[in-house]
DNA sequence: AATGAATGAGAATTCATTCAT
DNA sequence: TATGAATGAATTCTCATTCAT
């Protein structure tokens, strides 16, 4: 009985361990040669467990995943103190999270990419939750700081989502095409540069 | 009249059916999805003739279309002509150029993206063509021109695959993750401030 | 009743399912012209089945075979029964039970034959596994009686694989090129004396 | 058209052309393994030449070579001067010449081995090829010696072509699947003393 | 829940053969 | 005669998915 019971999961352990095996795999051979059945293989557990959790594949890997760390993501930030900086600080602190979450996650956002080329829908998904994201970080932040009111709520969630997506756009291309510096510390520089500068050019027009 | 001509108009003719079919698919359904027997069946050609030119299918198309693609951007680029200009109005046709080039084959693109994460040659390839191209097109211009004769030979070719890479790297998520600016001139303005800002910045390091 | 048990059962009747319906299409039709397709159409089965026992194909097949067929020849001799008897005698009973097993698995054989010619990795496993086997054989036999005792072991082990081979090339032309006689009974005469003329002369060098 | 000619090769030319590169492929990666277009491109002909003289392909190239190279092993043989020799040396020289053959020329008969598994005709053309050849032989020999009169004409044909069998089965098994010795000089002298031992079995029943 | 044997559609690739030049 | 581009049926192999246990 107890001998047995070391090798029960709960279900969360589960699903952490499909997700680990899909993306630590998605990184050694990418995405489309990344199978259901190398995952079971892989993770030691059943194609049928798989489908337990994820009725609709890797997809729903991918789905389930992206809501999950999204919401992570956001949770995970103490709003409140990064309220307290300046806008630049707190900019700096926020791509450094950024980088260091793509650095870490690299699997999975490979996965991300390859994944919303084919499907519409995570496509769209991602669009809205972004949106979501930024709407309520800004919402947050503004009942917290006046460094947040210069700017419309509205503006402030653009000024957030383009930012985001050039800090993304730049940290894929350094960790999967081809870096930008040798080292994390000399592009984590520009990265904060670049960031202030685009903020800078944005709010001019 | 002359028959040997002829026929190899009509293979070139052939490869570019070929090309044209494969990277119109993979912007529909995406690289993993697009098949040879798919491109085959809406070239109205069939599979043997695909691996006839292409004898490693999918991945043979992308490296050699590459090849061809990085050959033709620069042949296409007159030198000589963009050497008159400041090194900011340079810059500033040259990511046009890129610009227009990424939007018209971003079937290309895409698919190159997602071979070069399993194709390690290819990605080695990538890395090695671009410092190759740039090697050439430096050695061009400080023949041409006193305007790039500040910087070592080498210095300025790392500039330009800097430049290279940020460019690349916001192109892409703009037209395939998600976009930057609602319009084309928005958008290229701010790559151009972009780029004068960060070609700045990486000659101060 | 043993839920388990049944299962296993079933595996390994799919697995000889398989099996005799390759060999049995090898003979009828030759090895290169038998398809796993074929295969799977002849035991009605998928040919993802196959696939899950053999991952490699027909050489899979060919291989796994191989290894039983060579080790369950080994086991069914009673080596001790045969090592009473005088060397003569063994050596009849050993190259009848070859004669009935090559014809019995004459697909098997021929598929072999074909198999090694572009499978070097199964062609040095085909060696090393003869001299193994032989290896055993001679040990066991000269515990038990002192009529092997005369030679030394590798000796004897060479003259086994020497007496092996030739029983088999014989066989298999026989066979399967051009029959040496008319009956079974003639052929295995003539083996027998000539395996007997062949040991002398191998004792003889 | 000096130069021109230098590479025009006759009709005799291309076909040993043909038959030279398609057994050297054989032998390298077996006879399923080896297309006419893998011949074509090895020879460095066109697919169209070798189905000019070969209308029906590899089976062709095996037929027409099988032919003449029995013909031509018999043509080579100067009857004359074997027949002054006694039976046994007769022997001594006719196995030399079929190993030295069999050697000289294993990628035809692997690949002819492999060829009249699936081609019913050619297995029914050899044999009949052996039996009118021997006949031919027999007939020549009992005119020029007396040596070979203690015999039935039909005796004699049975004889020759079970000695034939023999060798052949010893000497393919030798060269394809296992060495019985590991020098040319012992496996020709096991050769000759097996025939003379088989030859007097034979005669005896 | 968990398992994993079984499925079969479909993707990649090969190859004998034809035919216009 | 020689060529080799083109064909497409056939082959090998993969993979998402189902379902009985």
């Amino acid at each position: 009985m107890d001998s047995k019971k070391k090798f029960v999961r709960n279900k969360q352990e589960k699903i952490d361990l499909i997700y680990d095996t899909f993306f630590k795999l998605v990184l050694k051979q990418s995405y489309h040669k990344t199978s259901t059945n190398h995952i079971a293989e892989s993770a030691r557990i059943s194609i049928g467990t798989i489908y337990n959790y994820f009725p609709r594949g890797k997809e729903d890997i991918i789905r389930k995943y992206f809501e999950e760390s999204m919401t992570a993501f956001f949770v995970s930030h103490d709003v409140s103190k990064m309220a307290e900086n300046n806008v630049r600080d707190f900019l700096d602190d926020f791509l450094l999270d950024l980088f260091r979450n793509h650095k870490e996650n690299l699997g999975y956002h490979l996965a991300f990419r390859s994944a919303i080329q084919s499907d519409k829908a995570l496509f769209d998904a991602h669009q809205e939750k972004i949106f979501h994201f930024f709407n309520h970080l800004v919402r947050k932040l503004r009942k917290l700081s006046d460094n947040f009111k210069q700017l419309s709520e509205r503006r402030l969630v653009n000024v957030f989502v383009f930012m985001y997506n050039l800090v993304n756009a730049i940290l894929h291309h350094h960790l999967s095409v081809m870096e930008f510096f040798d080292t994390d510390d000399e592009f984590i520089d520009y990265l904060s540069n670049l960031a202030a500068f685009s903020l800078e050019y944005y709010l001019k027009t």
